[in-house]
DNA sequence: TCTCTCATGAGAGTGAACTCTCATGACGAT
DNA sequence: ATCGTCATGAGAGTTCACTCTCATGAGAGA
């Protein structure tokens, strides 16, 4: 065989597990409704096979989403030049939120599934920590324990749900969402450098 | 017949409504999971009937919920002579967390089946906008349109899904999440009134 | 080539959210 | 007292998230 057969049976549980994750990213970026049963039946395995793969949607999910996004560096590459925190997690923010929209099926379902079971939801990429962290990773804590803080009221801002309050409560067009977010997070970032309270 | 029976159906009616209403709160209240099938048999009816009264679990929960809640008059009573805005943003952000963090259970399915079908969002409480109209009502706009973007901004520190981010996925206690979110509401309240820009 | 292992498929089963239908029986009106 | 309406119950059906079992067949090793 061909050296690049040497472990078939390796290589053919790579290729189901990329099919899989394939056609979850595909269903996802077509903004449709992302269920097992679907994602199964498009990436041509039975139900039984996907849930050898993943023990669940949140996983397949979880995969089939970061594998599409940059890692922090490369979307925060605009930014990379400035030196103003709240410049640097406004785009943070922006970029976030547009990716969510994107995806917004699937990330629904993710959030859908995992805030019935809070103990699994260590399952969920961590993307806004890493945005938020690589953003704010050249400035000094202002006062002690304030970058922690504005870490956390950041998630608030820089997150799916947000996306999904204002659009889905607030009634805001995607387009205001995100700049509704975006502004949050700013708003916040100057305060947390601004006060030596 | 006695006065109060003179519309038997009407009562029987009302009564069956109440016995369902009753049991999910008190389901909601004992932190347990909600779902249609132990509020029927709680009530002592069958799911079926459960369903004609309401369309479906969220439309129940917000009923049994708001019942339990009093309205933001009575919530933000104990601001009520308070003329700082933080201070009554923030108070009014502790009262509805706190009242989250007690109904875990039942607001966690709320989201969970609301987050998947956007369209039906419109059922869900606006406990936080009338907490936060109320807690806002005595100010003026700090400028045009400063305060609708305030509230807005408010909307993702005063809420659920602001509770379940900070302990799901930023690993804070209740307590401490609550605090976080209090201190964001009053920072993003601050900024709003402080700046003229 | 033969055999054994293992990836996979098929299908049943559970529980939950709903939806729909049909039978029952209690209550109100006459 | 009788009749008709209507609240209710019982149960089947659908979809989805999972879980489990059993049979099959293809690839790997001898």
């Amino acid at each position: 065989m061909e050296a690049e057969t040497v472990t078939g049976r390796a290589n053919q549980k790579a290729r189901t597990r990329k099919a899989i994750v394939d056609a979850c990213r595909d269903l996802a970026r077509s903004g449709a409704e992302v269920t097992m049963p679907r994602v199964a039946k498009a990436a041509l395995v039975s139900e039984a096979t996907a849930y050898r793969y993943f023990p669940d949607l949140t996983s397949l999910l979880q995969e089939a989403l970061v594998a599409v996004w940059p890692g922090p560096e490369e979307a925060l590459a605009p930014v990379a030049a400035s030196a103003d925190p709240a410049e640097r997690v406004a785009f943070a923010t922006g970029y976030l939120l547009r990716h969510v929209h994107a995806h917004q099926g699937a990330v629904r379902a993710m959030i859908s599934t995992t805030i019935t079971a809070p103990a699994r939801s260590g399952a969920r990429p961590g993307m806004r920590f890493a945005l938020i962290d690589h953003a704010l990773a050249p400035f000094a804590d202002p006062s002690p324990g304030a970058l922690a803080r504005l870490k956390h009221s950041l998630a608030l801002a820089c997150g799916a749900e947000a996306f999904f309050v204002l659009t889905d409560l607030c009634g805001l067009s995607p387009d205001d969402a995100i700049a509704t977010a975006v502004d949050t997070a700013a708003t916040l970032t100057r305060a947390a450098f601004a006060s030596e309270t």
